[in-house]
DNA sequence: CTTCTCACA
DNA sequence: TGTGAGGA
């Protein structure tokens, strides 16, 4: 196939073909005479891919590496795609939806002030600013090298992980699941929690930001279904699940983004289903004292939060810094 | 009909 | 992240 042929049949310009060439994202062989580009049947797959993945926003450099992943994975790469591609998406959809949410509060501002304060505005200007710092969390902790040493790693790293075992089986407890329930484990690894859940006869499905994170958990238990996709883009229609849990995986998100995760949560829950996390987190005696790296959750505004949407709390404290918080919504 | 390069947003 | 022009 040559390249008019191309372009026509996928509708993009010719120009846009020998651009993605240029970038390195495909490579048509050329023929002999006189360099006239030759498109095969890999070719049309790769460039079909490529349409698909920028229309829903992926980058050039982004689309190129989930090209050669699919290459070096072989297994299925068609559902790899599409489920990156459905991920992709749903993050999108989360921005919206945030951008409708910004937009609506300056009309209220409008609307009874009829101006905008200063305030306001520079507010505004630093919601869209998060909203952009978001998207470059993607692979920020590097957790598809860990995903290999990830098992060993929660036994053993005593700061971080300490008490591991307990929070998973407290958690176990408190959501008290019936078996035949859904139940959604958000940045579930390599599914130690899902697992103990799915043991106990829930249909659990586990959400995680690495890919080979998930391979190892499928690899550990097959009967879990698995979704690429982080706490404010959960790969699910509204409505799916029981319950939510999580354990060691919400303090990375900034405090700015749990509100969010929290909507995201509830948009994914049936209309009383319940949340059960477990993580490190610092309550009111802690949080002058305890400067760390890693941003840690208030315990209490957690609550707070709940509370303030609906949830009635419980919390369990493991040790000092790691708590287990299961929230049920009132009525 | 194709190629490439230069410039431009 | 592409596009348009223009020569070969």
């Amino acid at each position: 196939m040559k390249i008019k042929e191309v372009a026509d049949k996928l509708k993009i310009t010719q120009r846009a073909i020998r651009f993605y060439e240029d970038k390195g994202l495909i490579a048509p062989s050329k023929q002999d005479d006189n360099q006239y580009r030759i498109f095969d049947e890999e070719d049309i797959w790769r460039l079909q891919t490529i349409v698909a993945l920028r229309e829903s926003g992926m980058s050039i450099n982004d689309i190129k590496t989930a090209l050669s992943d699919i290459k070096a994975n072989g297994s299925s790469p068609l559902r790899y795609l599409l489920e990156l591609q459905r991920s992709v998406m749903f993050s999108k959809w989360i921005e919206m939806k945030q951008i409708i949410e910004t937009t609506d509060q300056m009309i209220e501002t409008l609307k009874n002030d009829h101006e905008l304060p200063l305030d306001d505005i520079y507010t505004l200007a630093e919601g869209s600013r998060r909203l952009r710092e978001q998207r470059e969390w993607e692979d920020k902790w590097g957790f598809d090298q860990l995903a290999s040493v990830h098992d060993q790693l929660v036994q053993e790293d005593s700061r971080k992980y300490k008490n591991y075992d307990e929070a998973l089986e407290h958690i176990v407890k408190l959501v008290s699941s019936i078996a035949g329930e859904k139940g959604l484990d958000i940045g579930t690894g390599t599914g130690n929690l899902a697992g103990r859940l799915s043991a106990k006869g829930v249909m659990m499905a586990g959400v995680d930001q690495s890919r080979e994170m998930l391979l190892a958990c499928q690899r550990k238990f097959p009967e879990m279904e698995t979704k690429l996709g982080n706490f404010l883009a959960l790969p699910y229609l509204d409505g799916k699940f029981d319950f939510v849990v999580s354990s060691f995986a919400l303090h990375h998100l900034t405090s700015y983004q749990i509100p969010l995760a929290l909507q995201e949560m509830q948009r994914v829950l049936k209309p009383h289903g319940r949340i059960c996390i477990a993580d490190l987190m610092m309550n009111e005696n802690q949080i002058s004292s305890n400067e760390n790296d890693e941003d840690y959750i208030h315990l209490s505004k957690l609550i707070a939060l709940f509370e303030s949407n609906g949830y009635i709390t419980k919390q369990m404290r493991i040790n000092e810094m790691l708590y287990v918080v299961l929230a049920v919504p009132i009525r």
